[in-house]
RNA sequence: GCGCCUGUAGCUCAGCUGGAUAGAGCAACGGACUUCUAAUCCGUAGGUCGCAGGUUCGAAUCCUGCCAGGCGUACCA
């Protein structure tokens, strides 16, 4: 609809230039905006302003020679009218929105999708919890983004694939085996000091006693390198395949999982280290390997070989990100928790040292979670490994609240995430607001299907009956979806759909308490089923690029 | 010290990347269920957009400088 505005703006400026109602040909990028106050019409421009100073013109005679050469065959404007400093505006007739609820039960699931992203292979990397411990809270809102993120991508034409990075090599992992082989020892009576540098969860334990029950004592009679590298391996596998199924309960499939040893043991990391080593890009100082990441914009430049010969975790990282390109990803966009944004010059320096421009590397931060219960903030140490994880969440407030709640603000904001308020079921959650939207249209259709009247294939004469403000403004707010969207692919955030779902759902409830769907008259009926329907497709669709269901009951 | 993020109604937050009179929800107050699901709706009230300058037809939005809070600033991850 903008698109068919925007076109007419530009039609009727070149037709004016021709006849001589304006003197110069420029014409600016035309802007068509939907106004905020309804007394200004659907649509609106601000091209008279913009062109002023070429035009040598006052914006209100521009207005004017405009509007004056616009052609609208179709007859889709009821009026213009130029306002304020030189706006045109442009009100629409009601039956010209008619033909938006015939697109979008046409379009079905893919209303609103698009092509702008032409097929590009894109990855999206998040989660990437190291498997030294069970998911939080924090974790859920980076799986709930990226999981989002990477679903919208892919609805607007881009070839995507979700990524989790494990983390399964290093001083952590070997740390986990050590806390893990401590408390087996205890469990053999060994008195122990359990050191504040290890893992301090009952988790920890648990494994402890899982490894007991598998070998008995045998470990005792390994040497103790042996014995904690078994313990490593044995609780990085087995707290991974809890965080498998934590991220299942939450409805997130990875289409791939990418081990950091695997790095090393293809010998990943060794190549590009001594690649860049003859490229002079990383150099010997002090025992140590340096990294010339000064020379790429950071602050200073980094270690990636320690002087004790260990490799820290950029050295894996150049190493990973230069695989993401060898495999083909033409766009790579990473999700971390905002505590890590000092590492992001050092990693595009990376990349833009590895010959690939920095524009191909996005990196989403993701702003913490305050976990509250009745607004007090629940006590919270992973020092003391006391935290309430991710999985408790889930089983406390749902998949479903838990990751729309996670997607209500910015991902650049802190966000404020209530257990009790996530489980209520009234206006404060927005959760069940918005699905209960979908569960009263299935409702209502069942029962027009009970009576007899399932047809809903498009009618130009049932749709002319939609004349209540109500239901227009309802098919003007689905015009929109589209362009919603875009916008969220375009800059990655999902809260716009949220709050474009919250916006629809609001103006459905008030359309229902207000005018009856299933009424005596045949043709008016069908018209209205028509018109909820399309709401029904709309709200299922948007849901499901936020990874939450739709239900038909509630 | 330096870097990043945040600051909008009593509370929690949007604000379409510069547009017209700054919007929702909650909380407060007053109303609506013999009617398709009241997990809903309607109405009232609520503002120095952190502060000060600047850019221009026009600023919550862009620039500069302050103030406050959070995070980061390792041969840790």
């Amino acid at each position: 609809m903008k698109q068919k505005i925007k076109n007419m703006i530009y039609n009727a400026s070149k037709d004016a230039y021709d006849k001589g109602d304006l003197p110069s040909p420029d014409f600016p990028e035309i802007e068509v905006e939907e106004p905020k106050a309804e007394s200004h019409g659907d649509f609106s421009t601000n091209i008279s302003m913009v062109m002023a100073a070429v035009q040598k013109m006052p914006p209100r005679k521009i207005a004017e020679a405009i509007i004056k050469n616009i052609d609208d065959p179709d007859g889709i404007i009821d009026r213009t009218e130029i306002a304020g400093p030189g706006f045109i505006n442009f009100c629409l007739n009601r039956y010209s929105w008619h033909p938006v609820l015939r697109e979008i039960h046409e379009r079905d699931t893919l209303y609103g999708a698009s092509d702008i992203g032409k097929g590009k292979k894109v990855q999206v990397e998040f989660v990437s919890a190291n498997p030294t411990g069970p998911l939080h809270v924090g974790h859920g809102r980076g799986a709930a983004v990226g999981d989002s993120i990477a679903n919208i991508l892919l609805f607007c034409g881009y070839n995507v694939e979700k990524e989790y990075y494990i983390n399964d090599s290093g001083r952590q992992i070997s740390t986990l085996g050590r806390s893990v082989f401590m408390r087996y020892k205890e469990l053999f009576g060994t008195d122990i000091q359990f050191p504040d540098d290890c893992y301090q969860g009952d988790y920890i334990r648990d494994l402890a006693i899982e490894i007991k029950k598998k070998k008995e004592d045998k470990l005792l009679f390994l040497s103790e390198e042996e014995a904690i590298s078994y313990c490593a391996r044995f609780a990085a596998d087995n707290i991974l395949s809890e965080i498998k199924e934590d991220l299942e309960c939450f409805g997130i499939v990875f289409d791939r999982w990418y081990s950091e040893q695997g790095l090393y043991d293809s010998g990943k990391v060794d190549r590009v280290i001594n690649d860049f080593r003859k490229q002079n890009i990383i150099f010997e100082d002090d025992g140590a390997l340096w990294f010339r990441t000064k020379d790429f914009g950071d602050e200073k430049n980094r270690v990636v070989v320690r002087n004790n010969g260990l490799t820290t975790y950029f050295a894996s990282d150049i190493a990973y990100h230069q695989d993401k390109f060898d495999r083909g990803f033409e766009r790579i966009i990473d999700i971390w928790g905002a505590d890590h944004h000092g590492y992001i010059p050092r990693v595009s320096a990376a990349i833009e040292a590895l010959g690939y421009g920095r524009d191909k590397f996005d990196v989403i931060l993701i702003q913490l979670v305050n976990l509250l219960r009745e607004g007090e903030p629940v006590a919270m140490s992973t020092r003391a490994g006391e935290f309430v994880t991710l999985r408790d969440v889930i089983n406390e407030v749902g998949s479903d609240a838990a990751r729309f709640i996670f997607l209500t603000r910015h991902y650049e904001s802190a966000l404020d995430f209530d257990l009790e308020l996530a489980k209520k079921k009234t206006n404060d959650n927005p959760v069940y607001y918005v699905q209960y939207v979908h569960a009263r249209i299935s409702s209502i259709a069942r029962k027009a299907q009970e009576r007899g009247t399932s047809d809903i294939a498009w009618n130009a004469a049932a749709v002319s009956r939609l004349t209540e403000p109500e239901e227009i403004q309802l098919i003007k707010i689905m015009s929109r979806y589209p362009e919603i969207v875009r916008c969220s692919a375009e800059y990655m955030e999902p809260h716009r759909i949220t709050y474009f779902l919250m916006n629809l759902a609001s103006a459905f409830h008030a359309y229902y308490n207000k005018h009856r769907v299933l009424t005596d008259e045949a043709e008016l009926t069908l018209g209205r089923l028509y018109l909820v329907l399309a709401v029904k497709k709309i709200i299922r669709n948007g849901l499901a690029l936020l990874g939450v269901s739709a239900p038909e009951k509630m």
